[in-house]
DNA sequence: GCTTCGTTGACTAATCCTGATCTATTGTAT
DNA sequence: ATACAATAGATCAGGATTAGTCAACGAAGC
């Protein structure tokens, strides 16, 4: 059992009372005793989107950073094919997973075709082999976010 | 709850009842017993334009500042106001952009949430000043893509 | 041993807030 | 009409307060 385990497990059981939680990275840190940049680690490694997660934050005063659990049923399965990319998308690639997702009906039509602007390599415009990671980010988080509800609610 | 989204708050709470408010910075700095300047922090980061507030002033005698709650605008008017951005957009100001569209009724909520990820500045994640233009092509593509009509219809 | 994972600390960046100083507008005395 | 004083808002640099990034090093698991 790391330390990083034991953040881990902290956080979670916040979550699963409340699809929500909000905390300061410093009193999180005092709490365990460690680095803040520790708590940095925890949720890139274990708050991800492909773990259903996704992370908001403020720096400065008021400064807070904010934890959800993603909840949506077609989304794991989803966010799991995507594991095999592991972090890289070309472009025809993302454009044959909107249309899937749009034949199921998961997607509108105006928003399948905004997603397929934001994966074009000339919107993107920045040089391989980052544009493959941009647009990984880019498109899981944006599902993620589209298709994702909060507490069983619909957003 | 900083103090400026206490004043923001007051603000909007004037604004709800009328459209249009007219006060005395220096009023609105005893009430909060902050320092004068602190009135135009809130003014410019939370009531710019791009969000859609006008503010207008006066000094000396008799000086006022006064605000105004702007139309939604359509989207060749949004694209002729995303001009003076020169082609780069901070994460802040296309917030405030998304903000107002999703206001508006332009943009439905998961829609918005949607593009609020993408101009995330952690999603981005490229150095600056590339990620300003990136944010804003990204932006600028998406949303034409979406609010877009063709032959009258929505597609 | 080599590779991956965990942890830290030094540096960077964003956000809020204030105070000193500047500018615009009006009032008043000559 | 002009000059000066008084009033009130604007601007800007900088300090304070958060959070983020990254490289380095150590620990743990093959």
């Amino acid at each position: 059992m790391t330390l990083s385990d034991a953040i881990e497990t902290h956080l979670r059981d916040l979550l699963a009372y409340q699809g929500e939680v909000e905390l300061k990275r410093s009193d999180l840190s005092d709490y365990f005793a460690c680095a803040p940049s520790q708590i940095n680690y925890v949720l890139t490694t274990r708050f991800s989107v492909e773990r259903g997660y996704q992370v908001e934050s403020r720096r400065g005063e008021g400064g807070y950073i904010r934890l959800r659990r993603l909840n949506c049923p077609d989304l794991p399965e989803l966010l799991e094919s995507l594991v095999r990319f592991e972090g890289q998308l070309g472009q025809a690639e993302a454009e044959a997973l909107i249309g899937r997702l749009e034949e199921g009906g998961l997607l509108a039509g105006r928003v399948a075709r905004m997603l397929r602007r934001a994966v074009d390599r000339r919107v993107l415009a920045v040089p391989l082999p980052e544009r493959d990671l941009l647009r990984y980010r880019l498109l899981t988080e944006m599902l993620a976010a589209y298709l994702a509800t909060v507490g069983g609610e619909r957003r």
